[in-house]
RNA sequence: GCCCCCGUGGCGCAAGGGUAGCGCAGCGGAUUUUUAAUCCGUUGGCUGGGGGUUCGAGUCCCCCCGGGGGUACCA
């Protein structure tokens, strides 16, 4: 059982407390990430001394010489300890195991064989590890345990810390790009008394002292701006947004959006500002524009085709929707053989029929246009075509990225559409919005015009490192609990 | 939510009605330039849980738990 295997490495831990040294040390200085050092061995001969500190993920025990492959989060690199460098140290080394952290000190130099070696002069135990292990030439196959122990995953999936450290790089990223264009990062409330902002179920929660009903934010929109409307004029905020909703490649319960507002500027801005996110992000992430997934490829150099909405419908179903009432909408669904809930509005069978018969066609990278009025709550009225909206969603390998408007800030057709919207969620559409009145008198105020952009960071993320499935790039994806652990609601 | 598949020592895998095996890790021994080190020896499993069929069940059936894929839902 695996607690033999706890027992033998705790009784290790008892001897090296027996011979004078602390299993679980502190500070250890002067140490280098392997990948800097890598650089400093040289071809032949001795070189600097230096010291490094990382995870053991090999060893090769010769008698009174040991070879540890040691793991930072950089790479690897050999350490070769032995019995005459050592002196009593050496006793140290032969009560280490996989998986412990140690810190090395010596001198860089390959051995005969090549290997770019750390020749120890000190091995110091920092930290005793007390489970075993994955299997060190297979890995971690199981993804359950991948997700579940992301600890253990990380350690010794490559692909697991590529998609970490990816990660990182495109917020950091997206910050970079967002504050050089002057936007400020704000942050706006999670716990809601209403949410909106999207199309999508809530998660709702309690609070003791106020008695009241929360729901846990789908979107950052509507605070973000009131924040145009306060006078900050170009805002962003990166942050979660929960939705409760089903779970799949594409979806995860929590997940984290970017949005962005830009006063005085309109959709036309935000689409090019997505390109230059992407295309920017491409390059520090993969070193070129070029993305593959599935084995497509596309490249996100910009400019992107525009296409608009209506038109992708003709283009994929020979029917003209533009202006179409509910009737006419619920034709063209039974004409093409998709089914429809009573209670859809025209927004919601408009949907129903670009997600059936567009959507799969479409690889990207593109951004679709100019969507019909009813789909749209939000977003201002296209300046040509009172029927349509100033919105586009940005789409790479078929998938939504983004979704932006030139933002309505116009009080009174607001406040008209939000009230229809409210009928819808009356009448069982429990994906429509509420009014919000706060929001409305927000607007009375005065928006300037604006635009605005959401992009979703973790399928950027999944887009940009190929990872195929968003559990990948979330470093704990949630999971049902697993058998034994804690009941719901224990430790309050 | 529905359909299909999977769950076997710490990890990676066999065994598909007839006594549960192998590799890695572990333990003991040899080994002062190895790198999935090697060699000799060796510990460890009520096969996710419960019920059933059978003389006999990892194996067949039912229920439950967990996971994966697909599908539905999903700005």
């Amino acid at each position: 059982m695996s607690e033999d295997l706890i027992q033998v490495r705790a009784e290790k831990a008892a001897r090296l407390r027996a011979l004078g040294v602390d299993p679980y040390g502190g500070r250890y200085d002067g140490i280098e990430p392997v990948a800097a050092l890598l650089p400093k061995v040289p071809a032949t001969g001795p070189g600097p001394e230096a010291a490094l500190a990382g995870r053991i993920m090999r060893m090769r025990a010769h008698g009174k010489t040991t070879f540890l492959d040691v793991a930072d989060r950089t790479g690897r690199l050999q350490v070769y300890a032995r019995a005459d460098q050592l002196g009593a140290a050496y006793e140290v080394v032969s009560l280490l195991d996989l998986g412990d952290i140690v810190g090395a000190q010596g001198v860089l130099q390959k051995t005969r064989t090549g290997e770019p070696t750390l020749f120890a002069k000190a091995v110091t135990i920092l930290t005793k590890a007390l489970r075993p292990p994955p299997e060190k030439f297979h890995g971690l196959a199981d993804p359950e345990i991948r997700f579940r122990q992301r600890y253990v995953d990380l350690t010794v999936t490559e692909e697991a810390r590529r998609y970490a450290l990816a990660r990182t790089k495109v917020v950091a990223g997206m910050r970079r790009i967002l504050d050089a264009h002057g936007f400020v990062e704000v942050e706006t409330p999670v716990l809601q008394p209403l949410y909106g902002g999207a199309a999508a179920r809530p998660f709702t929660t309690h609070h003791n002292t106020l008695d009241m009903k929360l729901y846990l934010r789908i979107a950052t929109e509507l605070y973000l701006k009131r924040l145009l409307v306060g006078g900050l004029e170009r805002v962003y905020e990166i942050g979660k947004d929960f939705r409760n909703e089903g779970i799949d490649k594409f979806h995860n319960p929590e997940f984290t959006m970017m949005e962005c507002y830009q006063a005085y500027a309109d959709y036309t801005d935000m689409m090019a500002l997505v390109e230059e996110i992407v295309a920017t992000l491409a390059r520090e992430v993969t070193g070129g524009t070029t993305l593959e997934r599935d084995g497509k490829k596309i490249d996100v150099t910009p400019p992107w085709p525009r296409l608009p909405f209506l038109q992708a419908v003709r283009d994929r179903t020979g029917l003209d929707l533009h202006a179409a009432d509910v009737p006419r909408l619920r034709e063209a669904c039974r004409t093409l053989g998709i089914a429809f809930e009573p209670g859809m509005g025209a927004g919601a069978l408009l949907d129903a029929i670009w997600s059936d018969r567009v959507e799969p066609h479409l690889i990207g990278p593109v951004f679709v246009t100019d969507y019909p009025v009813e789909t749209t709550a939000l977003a201002r009225r296209h300046r040509k075509d009172p029927a349509l909206v100033e919105r586009f969603e940005a789409f790479l390998f078929g998938k939504e990225l983004g979704n932006a408007f030139s933002e309505l800030n116009d009080p009174a057709d607001q406040r008209a559409r939000l009230e229809e919207q409210a009928r819808l969620l009356a009448a069982g559409d429990a994906e429509a919005h509420a009014m919000d009145e706060d929001f409305v008198r927000a607007l009375e105020h005065g928006m300037p015009p604006a635009g605005g952009l959401g992009m979703g960071v973790d399928r950027l993320t999944m887009f940009l490192t190929g990872a195929p499935n968003i559990r990948e790039v979330i470093l704990f994806p949630l999971l049902r609990p697993e058998a034994g652990s804690p009941p719901p609601g224990a430790g309050g």
